[in-house]
DNA sequence: ATGACTTACCCGGTAAGA
């Protein structure tokens, strides 16, 4: 089973493209983040007729994040939101179970610019993150954690990382936040088939960024120990970036052994 | 470089992204 996650910056802005990468990639499951949009604008009927079913939380505007299954599988879901916030007004959460796999979706805040509150947002996001992992990592059946983390684990993750060293997304806050997640018994499962090399799934618009493969990897795929031993292969679909009207990310996937 | 690009909003300037 291949299991990808997108951010589409505006699912209904890059629909040909989504479309396109669908078509030619053919993901089982897809997380997808930074929607933007309603719930009601939701292009349900275009995915429908691409072979999948889905299930999204979505919002005006911004964030809003969405989970696709292939038509087939049984796509049904868990929840949506994190505990620990009253208000929880952004739409940055879906869990749903994909033929036995939790698929838990998430579109982490930016937190830029940092410091200030949109990074103490980002933090206290992050902190109700890991109080909900905690719980799943232990499961004995398989988790994945997956989406937009907005967070550059390491200097491994960055083409140049002096010029992030201002940035939310590399402030130590955010690094030691995500070994923290890490710690709890997840494994990243990019980082893991791709030891020592720099793999990127983010490249800026500005500055000709994807040209010169200036970089960051910030789209994570995490396993729980039950998931791990059926990890088999994963890479970034990173062509998708070079096409016209495309998203400033790149999906990202893995392929997983079929439970027997 | 409170820069540069790109998009959604409502209908041209702001907010947000990373």
């Amino acid at each position: 089973m291949k299991i990808a996650s997108y951010n589409v910056n505006g699912i209904n802005g890059r629909l040909p493209v989504l479309l396109r990468w669908l078509e030619e990639e053919q993901p089982d499951v897809v997380a997808l983040q930074e929607l933007k949009a309603p719930d009601e604008k939701f292009p349900l009927k275009a995915l429908n007729d691409a072979g999948y079913n889905a299930l999204w939380h979505g919002q005006k505007a911004w964030n809003g994040v969405a989970v696709l299954a292939k038509q087939g599988l049984d796509l049904e879901e868990v929840g949506r939101g994190l505990p620990g916030d009253p208000l929880d007004l952004q739409s940055r959460y879906i869990e749903t179970m994909v033929n036995g796999i939790r698929i838990c979706c998430l579109y982490l805040p930016n937190g830029n610019p940092a410091p200030g509150p949109k990074f103490d947002y980002k933090l206290a996001w992050f902190k109700r993150l890991n109080t909900k992992a905690k719980k799943l990592v232990k499961l004995t059946s398989p988790v994945i954690l997956i989406g937009d983390f907005n967070v550059i684990p390491t200097e491994q993750d960055v083409a140049k990382p002096e010029s992030w060293v201002k940035d939310a997304l590399f402030f130590p806050e955010s690094r030691a936040a995500y070994q923290l997640l890490l710690k709890q018994g997840w494994t990243d499962s990019l980082r893991l088939l791709f030891p020592d090399e720099k793999v990127f799934t983010f490249w800026d618009y500005f500055r000709n960024a994807f040209a010169r493969n200036s970089g960051i990897r910030i789209d994570h795929i995490l396993l729980n120990p039950a998931l791990k031993k059926r990890l088999l292969s994963g890479g970034i679909d990173r062509q998708v970036r070079g096409w016209e009207k495309t998203s400033d990310h790149a999906p990202v996937w893995i392929e997983l052994k079929d439970k027997k």
